[in-house]
DNA sequence: TTGCTGACCGACG
DNA sequence: CCGTCGGCCAGCA
């Protein structure tokens, strides 16, 4: 395991499994990662990740109501709903439709990683 | 070093 | 039903 263990490495590694058209919620990897409460800092994490040098899906990455809350730091406010709709996603008005369907759940997809 | 903020979520009144 | 507050961890001034 050359994970640090670190909460932004962790995030990191759940955000790239992510399968291509599938998206996630943050207090979903949150409670993956153990921390329920900590869904802030999954956010925050993505922040960082595009700081990085790996490409990391965060559009992908919606929380709970399907909402694109994020959309505003991908440097565009439509950015995060092309990338979406490009993956077969439709998403209106900054949400996704039907986002049940696409939701992907790390603690059962990946079952302990 | 302390304190505030942040791409959220759930509980409480 | 809707508004408000707390909690979680890490980065930055």
């Amino acid at each position: 395991m050359e994970n640090k263990n670190g909460f932004f490495e962790q995030v990191y590694q759940v955000v790239l499994q992510i399968p291509y058209g599938r998206v996630t919620s943050y207090g979903a990897i949150a409670a993956y990662l153990g921390s329920k409460g900590s869904a802030r800092m999954v956010g925050w994490a993505l922040n960082s990740s595009r700081f990085s040098k790996v490409s990391i899906p965060a559009h992908r990455v919606v929380n709970q109501a399907g909402l694109l809350t994020g959309k505003r730091h991908f440097g565009g406010q439509d950015i995060m709903e092309e990338l979406l709709r490009s993956e077969g996603i439709t998403v209106e008005g900054g949400q996704i439709m039907n986002m049940e369907h696409y939701f992907w759940d790390p603690s059962k997809e990946l079952e302990g990683y």
